[in-house]
DNA sequence: CGACGCGTTGATATGGCTCAAGAGTGGTGG
DNA sequence: CCACCACTCTTGAGCCATATCAACGCGTCG
């Protein structure tokens, strides 16, 4: 109903252990438009980004698109509620994903260790999320679009010369959904902050922050 | 520098156990006005609905406002993130509280029980705030109002005659935060409801549900 | 080389915001 | 019990930010 994708082919495993505290993990590979997993599929593994980018959406029985949350390395994605998934969940590039069970986030029975680790997760995503709503609710287009690329900076910044280099890896449209506008609006507000010389634009998806501070106040001209 | 009430006279403790499956906690109340908690403070509680209205918001310097969620009876409220909590708290009405300690959230050594029903909480929460991302960012006004008068019939909306009748505790501004909306605008959009005849206002803060069907159409012009 | 997908830019439309004025509503004190 | 006041809600008029509709450029791939 929601995608093209078919699921048998969408993974790879390979049976590969990780470190010992995190013992009888898989970790599979997700290629770029494959998805993980769909809006109300049984969800029986939380995965933990170990490279790569992940999407997480909701769609509408319209059209209407909303990205939830773009999942880079670190981020843990999956969190089950009622045993399904509420979001359908693809690779935006090749992604290495480091597998858990269910049972390890709802039960500390198996791993402790590890069950701590998932906790904890859920609960920075909660936290996050809260973030976001503000974003969504109450933000305007610029400052939509400065909180994204700083937040980026921060996470996944790489130094080019004495500037901060953001590589985004999704296409507008997919900006747009996450932030809440049209590919139109954040094109344009690309351009607005390029004008401005607050960011530079190498390759269509590569961002220069050239003031990092002009863009930390433009987003956070709000922030608590 | 978000609120004016001062915290030490906010809860009045009572020392009374609950179920002997959720041991040691107690029941606190708080007075509309009052907060529970500030974004900020440091975590040790988590907080279950018992009865009452909780209201969670965020707050931009500037004053833009956010309000997150309300919480109702059943709902968790107060998960840590960080050690500390990432909105403001207060009551609508007044409210009590069973008080749960982060401890058992976080670990299961000392109520495995509570500690299951903590984190099933926790992904419900992650799984409501995935639901209200889409209403946020890709939902009209009317479609916003209509989801979350929805939302409010189902869940604590009270039979009257025929139809369903729903309470609003809250004032209309905080709708309008809710749902990243003006308060002109809130207003204008019962206003449009009750005109054709779907709702029914009787006081301010009651709403009578006339067309079921219609409100859940409109609600759901969209849901996946 | 042509076609398609994505991004940008332009022109116009519009939904919701802003500013402003009134109408309910509830509380308080005389 | 009523008069007043403060606050919330509603309504109106106009405007503005973002959406919509449309054209075009550019790069990629067959």
């Amino acid at each position: 109903m929601y995608v093209t994708a078919s699921l048998p082919d969408v993974v790879n495993f390979e049976t590969k252990l990780t470190k010992p505290s995190i013992a009888r993990n898989r970790t599979i590979t997700v290629k770029p438009g494959k998805h993980l997993y769909l809006e109300g599929d049984a969800a029986e593994r939380i995965y933990e980004v170990a490279s790569g980018v992940l999407r997480l959406t909701r769609i509408m029985e319209d059209g209407r698109r909303q990205v939830i949350a773009f999942g880079y390395p670190g981020d843990t994605v999956g969190f089950p509620s009622g045993g399904t998934y509420h979001t359908d969940c693809d690779a935006l590039e090749p992604t290495t994903l480091i597998v858990h069970q269910r049972a390890d986030l709802e039960s500390a029975k198996g791993n402790p260790a590890l069950h701590q680790r998932l906790l904890q997760a859920a609960l920075r995503e909660i936290s996050a999320m809260q973030d976001h709503f503000l974003m969504l609710g109450r933000k305007s287009s610029v400052e939509k679009l400065a909180s994204f690329l700083q937040a980026l900076a921060d996470r996944v910044g790489e130094p080019l010369g004495a500037f901060t280099q953001v590589t985004l890896p999704m296409p507008r449209a997919d900006i747009a959904d996450f932030l809440g506008l049209t590919t139109e609006t954040v094109s344009r507000t690309f351009t607005q902050l390029r004008k401005s010389q607050i960011i530079a634009i190498d390759h269509v998806n590569t961002v220069v922050i050239l003031k990092p501070l002009a863009l930390k106040t433009i987003a956070t001209s709000d922030e608590d």
